[in-house]
DNA sequence: CCTTGCTTACTAAGCGCTTGCTTACTTCGT
DNA sequence: ACGAAGTAAGCAAGCGCTTAGTAAGCAAGG
């Protein structure tokens, strides 16, 4: 008999699909890659993708929407670490470049690709996105509040840190100069400059 | 008679067809863009297109191009208005930020479709664009070398400095928060205390 | 134990349409 | 009259997705 939250069979394929999909996007754009494509890359054929997935936008769907929680989750959980807000801008560049580093291909789709999506799954992703702008912003309000950083307009600031680390996913290939987690060091160096923290209060 | 520089007919019936290329490749993408696409919006049948040009390929290569010598003609006549690194600098990132929100459109293209051009096409561009990073990364090492900056990796801002710039193409919208100057200011600003710029010699 | 009937997982073939690009022809300007 | 500029029509290839069907697994009835 089948248990209710048993990982059947189904499920291991439709998650093997999802990761073709992915690949076949990151490497070629969503829009140059073909259904033909995802199959093959799953050892499946074309037909096997619409028994398990809708379309091939709903594959988009499925991994933007996937890839911005874990994002969400990535940068709260940060922030969560400590209630000094330069602390919290810190570890939140640490953790939001390593992922785009370690995950560049993952985050290229995630935010390059989004375009492609129907207009109401772009909404549901857009609605992700603002949440993660707002706890960002929400650390530099406070930061700036408590003096902890001057002369910044934290709204300008939010969009600086959020490009340098998204970009990361634009450039960023293995056996470059840097290992992920020297990136991601660098960059929370960065970002505190950026954020104007004042040297006596940074860690 | 015929001038042997006078702009003929043809001539600008080809900047047409590039412009409407270039203004349907930022809305939807180079894959998404049909050949039709780009010939109604130059006005013309989709056959005119290849009276003028080669192949669809070769407008993205047109626009990648001349998109790119503007780019490092900008940061180089930027660099050459001043000796202080500190000041090149942060003309530098002025002027390419105020030309990624001015010409989001045209820098989108310029960007993030570059990989649908041949792979020959791609050397042509891959090679502006190192010049336009060995550009800023000489500002930051003289900077670095007079004392200027301190603290700094100049690779690491160099990359920091250019994603800063291009993702601006990614995210500005005309009407929203910042003029193209004012996001440019604060931008340059951002930079300086990014590259570790002593506030006294910041001007 | 083995047939029967049903379900799950998958595919071969192909439909209707769109794509980039070409060909053969017409119109325009001088 | 003649080259330059532009088009209507359409081709071969490839697209997303559907249809109609098959093979394998499995619980229940005899």
């Amino acid at each position: 008999m089948a248990d209710a939250d048993a990982i059947s069979k189904a499920d291991v394929t439709r998650a093997r699909l999802i990761d073709a999909a992915l690949i076949a996007f990151a490497a070629k754009g969503f829009h140059a890659t073909t259904t033909r494509d995802i199959a093959a890359g799953a050892g499946l054929s074309s037909a096997a993708l619409y028994v398990h997935h809708k379309s091939k936008e709903e594959l988009l769907y499925l991994i933007a929407h996937n890839g911005h929680e874990q994002t969400l989750q990535l940068i709260r959980s940060a922030a969560a670490k400590s209630t000094s807000p330069v602390e919290q801008l810190q570890r939140i560049v640490y953790d939001f470049v390593l992922y785009h580093a370690r995950e560049h291909t993952t985050a290229r789709v995630v935010n390059y690709e989004l375009g492609a999506l129907t207009p109401e799954h772009y909404k549901e992703i857009a609605r992700l996105r603002h949440r993660i702008d707002r706890t960002i912003r929400t650390v530099l309000d406070r930061g700036v509040f408590d003096g902890d950083f001057v002369a910044v307009e934290p709204r300008v600031v939010t969009v600086a840190v959020l490009s340098l680390g998204i970009d990361v996913a634009r450039w960023y290939r293995e056996g470059g100069t840097w290992t992920p987690e020297v990136l991601a060091q660098r960059y929370a160096d960065m970002a505190l400059r950026l954020a104007g923290a004042q040297p006596a209060t940074r860690r």
